[in-house]
DNA sequence: AGCCTTTGACCAGCG
DNA sequence: TCGCTGGTCAAAGGC
């Protein structure tokens, strides 16, 4: 079976197999091994982006033009960067899918994920567990946000090269992302400093906890433009997700995918779209009025 | 010491 | 009811 080739860093070691993960048989595991690689990258990947953001507002410079460019920058974090994605909103079921998929003929050097961290999004997330999921050849993680009375989880999953496919955010963050609670590790001090200069860019756009419930944005155009409908929404436990699922063939697609939902009526407006809001109606079982929108 | 990851076991939904 | 599958728990160990 082939692996990832950043699973094997100058293909000096042997791997076995796990849950179709390659897994070094040394004590070293590969995230570690690669962490390194990984933040070189991901450092040139967030100031680059930093800077986009910063000196091209007009340009509508999203997440997948950054994994384009620098495949081991995170979806997420751009998607939040650049949406200033809300840390919560008002209704429990709320929800985000965010998803990238990456062209293996578009990247020479696929780096791992730094550590098993899938994502810097400005919140602590600790991994409870990990399953294989049918079909993937990739163990799906779960996390939790770390932070005191907070239930958000999300679900990470990787495509076989080990690139982040899809997160699944599954609830509301009831603190500011603003955490900071600790001294940063694990190499990431560079991430800190990044953040802090992020933060101050995006000062204008926070946005406290709980203080929208739109959702349905402008994404939701995105998502049927995009999403498979051989795709069936999963059956099992659809609980209170609100997510879209989105398909992933995990195969060769050209464009990756950055799917987000969210009620924030942030977004709406600082997607890097314009929209014109056509409509209004309330939709039965949801106490909050939709929205509809258009792109302009 | 505290936090995190790992991982096997357990639980629940669905066909 | 049973098996499959996804999600979660919790002990153990590492950092």
């Amino acid at each position: 079976m082939a692996f990832p080739q950043w699973m094997n860093v100058g293909g000096m070691f042997p791997s076995v197999e796990v849950c179709g993960i390659p897994q070094s048989p040394f004590g070293m595991s590969h995230q570690q091994a690669l962490a390194q690689v990984t933040a070189q990258a991901a450092l040139h990947a967030q100031s680059q982006m930093h800077m986009q953001a910063q000196y091209q507002p007009s340009t509508v410079t999203t997440a997948k033009d950054l994994l384009t460019q620098y495949p081991s920058f995170n979806p997420g974090e751009a998607l939040q960067q650049k949406q200033q994605m809300p840390p919560s909103t008002s209704d429990a079921q709320n929800s985000m899918v965010e998803a990238a998929e990456f062209s293996h003929s578009e990247r020479k050097y696929q780096p791992p994920p730094a550590g098993d961290k899938p994502t810097d999004d400005g919140y602590n997330w600790r991994k409870y567990g990990q399953k294989c999921i049918k079909g993937s050849e990739y163990p799906r993680s779960y996390y939790k946000c770390t932070h005191l009375n907070c239930s958000v989880k999300k679900k990470v999953e990787r495509s076989s090269d080990g690139q982040i496919t899809e997160i699944i955010y599954k609830g509301q963050h009831n603190h500011d992302r603003a955490q900071v609670n600790k001294l940063s590790k694990d190499g990431d001090d560079s991430n800190g400093i990044t953040r802090k200069d992020q933060e101050s860019t995006k000062a204008d756009h926070s946005e406290p906890p709980g203080s929208s419930d739109n959702e349905e944005a402008g994404n939701a155009a995105v998502q049927d433009e995009e999403r498979g409908d051989d795709e069936p929404i999963p059956k099992r436990r659809q609980m209170d997700v609100v997510t879209s699922e989105v398909t992933l063939p995990h195969k060769t697609v050209t464009e990756p995918k950055i799917i987000v939902q969210t009620r924030s009526e942030v977004d709406l407006l600082d997607d890097g779209y314009r929209w014109r809001k056509y409509g209004q109606k309330v939709v039965k079982g949801n106490p909050h009025p939709r929205l509809e929108n258009r792109i302009r």
